[in-house]
RNA sequence: GGUAUCGUGGCCGAGUGGCUAGGCAGUGGUCUGCAACACCAUCUACAGCAGUUCGAAUCUGCUCGAUACCUCCA
């Protein structure tokens, strides 16, 4: 019973071997901080937090390292490119640094109410910049990387003829290669899939370094390989992110750390999918993603209602990672339910008493447990076991089946460690009450007063004027009927 | 156009070549003053076509369809 890992690299399952026995470095691509994190963040942070969770039970000394990018990277690849932070800071009228720590922030806010740990390491951007000029000398010592106007750019066609190019997402370079000989006109570059290590900082840019090549900044995908490389050395066991990083940024990684260190940054290459809306992948560019703290209040035209931390954290888990899912209020709240559903257990199952003898073989529902994470941790299998021990616990609950003293303790704690400590799923049977709610429950209770007044129940009716003040909530006895109102806190 | 992923019952979502995943909804029950909750039971499936096989949702080929990447995105 061992655990095997889907490797990109590979498109296969394979028996996970770390590098250094008892130790895993786990690299994971981090956020831009130049916007609100949206549900398409929760998807890697969860992922993977659920990764580090379990290697962590497995015995492994995980160091999981998750970058904060701060440095702006260019939107394109034209050579006068937008930088999306410094773009985002003209916008909002803040300093550069100012939208890093605001976004930063709120990323760290919605990440600790979905309940993920945090990392072992949260390097930035900004502050590696040494670290990655020093990789640009050594690509350039090597000959991988040639200079042009004070911008330096690895050159794919000479990288391709000692490693091949294109190996994690498939591409065959030479095709590429081929097709593009003629380059549009402006571009500096030898080679339309040539791309940026350094960039040239134009006047108007504001973030800025010097460097042996003039002021300017990091390319967009080196950051990751001089991080990881400082953190977990030159090659490590796990790099994760999402699919759409594939190509251009992990390939580029692979390139960067072969270009300068002469060997392959991770051994696993580990991808979650995309989450979708109508179909539709959410994302940034298409305007169509909704922000955590949207789902948090329910503030989102598309969300019927607020929806718990856990119940999305579930929802998010109750699909495979590899698979694309699709968000819908439906989905979320079958989520919820079946969220419950578990939480209910838990609590049934401690007031369960022992027997003396066991029906259940307990050791073989742990086997399960255990075998659907070992299998590329396939979390909605291990709920769909956690959802079969529902069943028997309401039939040890009733009688029906029974366990003796130290199985019962050993079923109650398995449990409970795999929602609460593996999946990391907090147990609360709170669900999200936001203002639509109050606002059918005061008009149920009004309606109540109004009731209790056309009877000359003043009783009643003062009763539910004096205790909604309590909890500082007015009424208004107008000409055109009832209105209520939050009082201010004084 | 190239590359990749995928098409499963009302919805969401697993899946090893043979032994009906699971959740939500629905239906029938138990409980209950009536309901709700909870619990028990239960129906509907594998895009299409051809092939391999004793046997395929699972392997192969083709067709159709969807999505993503190829420019920033998790």
């Amino acid at each position: 019973m061992s655990l095997t890992i889907y490797n990109t690299l590979s498109r296969k399952k394979e028996k996970f071997i770390p590098i250094n026995k008892d130790h895993v470095g786990m690299y994971v691509c981090g956020p831009t901080v130049y916007g609100s994190p949206h549900l398409g963040h929760a998807r890697p942070a969860i992922t993977f937090d659920v990764v580090f969770r379990y290697l962590q039970h497995l015995g492994y000394k995980v160091r999981y390292v998750r970058n904060i990018t701060d440095a702006g990277h260019l939107e394109n690849d034209a050579d006068e490119g937008v930088d999306k932070i410094a773009k985002k800071a003209v916008l909002e009228k803040l300093e550069p640094m100012e939208i890093v720590q605001k976004y930063t922030l709120e990323y760290h806010s919605s990440l600790e109410l979905l309940n993920c740990l945090s990392p072992s390491i949260e390097p930035r951007a900004t502050g590696h910049v040494i670290e990655q000029i020093e990789m640009v000398k050594k690509m350039m010592a090597n000959g991988f990387a040639y200079e042009q106007n004070g911008s330096i750019y690895l050159d794919v066609a000479k990288y391709n003829k000692k490693y091949p190019y294109g190996i994690l997402s498939g591409r065959k370079i030479d095709d590429t290669l081929e097709g593009t000989r003629e380059l549009h006109n402006q571009s500096e570059k030898k080679n339309s899939v040539d791309f940026a290590i350094w960039k040239k900082a134009n006047i108007n840019h504001i973030m800025r370094w010097s460097s042996p090549w003039g002021e300017g900044f990091p390319g967009w995908h080196l950051e990751c390989s001089a991080m990881s490389a400082k953190y977990l050395g030159e090659t490590f066991d796990i790099h994760g992110g999402g699919m759409d990083l594939m190509f251009p940024h992990h390939e580029a990684e692979i390139a960067q750390s072969h270009a300068a260190n002469n060997c392959t940054p991770a051994k696993y290459w580990m991808h979650n999918n995309m989450i979708t809306i109508d179909g539709q992948k959410m994302g940034k560019s298409l305007n169509n993603f909704i922000n955590l703290e949207e789902f948090f209040s329910g503030n989102h035209e598309k969300l019927d209602r607020a929806y718990h931390p856990m119940t999305i954290r579930f929802f998010i888990l109750q699909a495979h990672y590899r698979g694309t899912l699709d968000f819908s209020n439906s989905a979320l709240a079958a989520a919820e339910k079946g969220f419950l559903k578990l939480v209910t257990a838990i609590q049934t199952l401690k007031n369960i008493t022992h027997n003396n003898v066991s029906s259940i073989d307990i050791k073989k529902i742990e086997v399960k447990y255990y075998s659907a994470l070992n299998d590329d941790f396939n979390t909605p299998i291990l709920i769909a076991h956690l959802f079969d021990s529902v069943k028997i616990i309401n039939a040890l609950n009733i009688g029906k089946e029974t366990l003796n003293k130290k199985d019962l303790k050993t079923f109650a704690l398995t449990f409970e460690f795999f929602i609460v400590d593996v999946l990391g799923l907090k147990p609360t049977t709170e669900k999200k009450i936001n203002d639509n709610n109050i606002e059918g429950v005061m008009k149920i209770l009004l309606e109540l007063r109004n009731k209790a007044k056309q009877n000359k129940d003043y009783i009643t009716a003062d009763m539910i004027r004096d205790e909604l003040d309590k909890i500082s909530i007015q009424i208004k006895d107008g000409r055109e009927g009832t209105t209520w109102n939050m009082k201010k806190d004084d």
